[in-house]
DNA sequence: TACAAGTGATCAAACGTTTTAGCAGAAATG
DNA sequence: CATTTCTGCTAAAACGTTTGATCACTTGTA
């Protein structure tokens, strides 16, 4: 009927197309090239700038409108395909967000990875062994760059074998398997922070309610709590060491034996003890920093920053871990020195430590 | 060499194959042809478990063998670009894990895709239109079967006009434009049974602190407290409804107004401002929940249920909106009556509520 | 014996790109 | 004028699947 000229009788308009309903087929490159009366090559080349091509600016231009005229996208399944490797880096999680740590891991991941061209795709294994070697397999199917596996709190871990299938790094976690890259927090130098906040405070007898489930951060808070004193020539004294469970309860519950101790200021093991430690303190009628000087660690935002007086704590890197662990698995960083990198926990100062008054 | 049989001479050992460094080239159904001596078409059937085709079991065992010597896995690429769909579901949040919430969504989401097949494609845009529409781009382009467009408070927004070339679904937002389907928290009933946690409980003078930013959640806890009331046929009394910022310190700075009001029990717009009120009641000398019984509203689990005592809740069901979301993209909800969907917000009860003494 | 029906497998096209090799014509060179 | 070089573009193979059509046999039936 209307056939001025040959301008391509839109495809879009042709019988209900087999898509969902209601959706048009989308556009292809094929479809671009008739209507700019080119062939897909040089739509394939327009679209790419390449700048080994040669094509003329008339028909560079004649592609663009047409391109534009109909609204085309590239289709990414096909250059994958024939590219063999996807711009995507899956992240497998044991707790996706049952802690609002995990969430920053994927933060950090996200933008890392949008950074440099990849998408994020990612699955929550909730601990299910089974759920994570599907989740690894639909990965490895999707032809993903790489996998970051991370776990919601640094521990070690075993290595899943269709895991070595594809490039991976650990994330938040370690194993001693050779040749698996990790990047894991710097308990150590968080530990030595946190008690160096209090130390330059004039903080000489320093409580450290540490934790009673074993783990790196344990063992790790625990050693740069004694390297920090040590460095101030302030000898170790075990009796200041106290444990409990590592939440709200645990710290209100360790309150008695910490003032038996007689110390003037207390660093706890994670912000949730910090904050049941501050209900302890307050029915014994004591404030805070005055009485006592309370460092915690995690930096967990809603407690940390809202607990009053507001809480002076080592943050947790998690958005950084995720960040990293990106960066090491496209070989941008240079080769690490140690062999699981250790990420800085960086200080952040608020209200609940003051310099001690002279006795 | 050693060549008894025919033993397909691992495809494996090739020289240095072009993919990363140290990686063999995956194994294709070609390959996997090869080595069982039947052609693509066979194996393709036998993987997909066809039961219209014919295959003997011999021959089905012969492929199976081969499959799994050779580790063969197929390329979710091909099958998708000859399919035209993937199994891939975006999902697009303006704050991935600023806070819990939104990794809850993310953990619902993923949840449900998984469940029915689908992987779960993020992105999050940190309210930054150009990295959205990126965002959504990228998604196209990997052929998402929907998007899932989901903020971190409940609020209005308007939809990127490249999210309507997709199937997609509003999660925890809503627009007014006809023809986009949403799922969001019931506000109101939330609000009502907040307000009849308090009731059930004999308090008839009950306080509740309203948020001073405007928001769905806040006239929609308002109206669900009114409800909740005239239920009882207990006459709203607009002097029982403070304003306040919606965190920690905002709950403590209400606690002065709060007492002049006389109520015996108050019912806070969110969690944070509960916390915050402990604070403030507990330097009055009042305790909870004898002196004042307190809900708040979020269920955030840092808070409530580890402050002290534990607080009774209502859960914004954020798990809930992203497997929801999911099921109205597949489609697989029975077409909803309400324009947004709404979910129902459940009542967490704790130990910041007893029943009123009598007078 | 002839034919239909059933069985077990293969052929080949299609999906939407990228990319190398090559072609036709124009311009530059001798 | 004959050759080379350059310019602008295209043809066609390849990526790894899926799937409807088809084929060569075997078995059953008349």
């Amino acid at each position: 009927m209307n056939s001025q000229e040959n301008s391509s009788v839109t495809p879009l308009g042709a019988a209900a197309p087999l898509g969902r309903p209601g959706r048009p087929q989308p556009v292809t490159l094929r479809q671009v090239a008739e209507a700019a009366g080119v062939s897909t090559a040089t739509v394939s080349l327009v679209v790419n700038k390449k700048k080994t091509a040669r094509i003329s600016d008339e028909t560079r231009q004649r592609v663009r409108d047409a391109i534009r005229d109909l609204g085309y996208r590239p289709n990414a399944m096909a250059q994958t395909l024939v590219s063999g490797s996807s711009r995507f880096i899956g992240l497998v999680a044991d707790a996706i967000a049952t802690t609002p740590f995990a969430g920053q891991i994927i933060h950090g991941a996200q933008d890392e990875a949008w950074k440099h061209g990849y998408a994020l795709l990612i699955a929550n294994t909730e601990g299910n062994r089974e759920l994570e070697t599907d989740a690894i397999a639909m990965m490895l199917e999707y032809k993903v760059r790489g996998i970051l596996y991370s776990t919601w709190f640094h521990r070690p871990t075993d290595i899943p074998a269709s895991l070595k299938e594809s490039d991976f790094v650990l994330v938040n976690c370690f194993s001693t398997e050779p040749g698996s890259r990790a990047v894991v927090p710097d308990e150590v130098q968080g530990g030595r922070s946190a008690t160096e906040i209090l130390l330059k405070h004039g903080h000489r007898r320093i409580a450290f309610i540490n934790a009673t489930i074993p783990a790196p951060a344990k063992d790790g808070r625990l050693q740069g709590y004694r390297e920090a004193l040590e460095a101030e020539g302030i000898p170790f004294d075990a009796g200041l060491v106290l444990e409990a469970y590592p939440d709200q309860e645990g710290g209100y519950g360790a309150t008695e034996e910490l003032l038996k101790r007689e110390a003037t200021a207390v660093y706890c093991y994670n912000d949730r003890m910090a904050m049941g430690l501050y209900d302890g303190l307050r029915e014994h009628g004591l404030s805070i920093p005055e009485d006592m000087a309370v460092v915690g660690f995690d930096n967990q935002e809603v407690i940390a920053a809202h607990v009053r007086p507001p809480l002076s704590t080592v943050a947790l890197p998690h958005y950084e871990l995720g960040a990293a662990g990106v960066r090491m698995l496209l070989g941008l960083d240079e080769a690490p020195a140690a062999d699981p990198t250790k990420i800085h926990c960086p200080t952040v100062e608020r209200n609940s430590v003051r310099a001690l008054a002279p006795a």
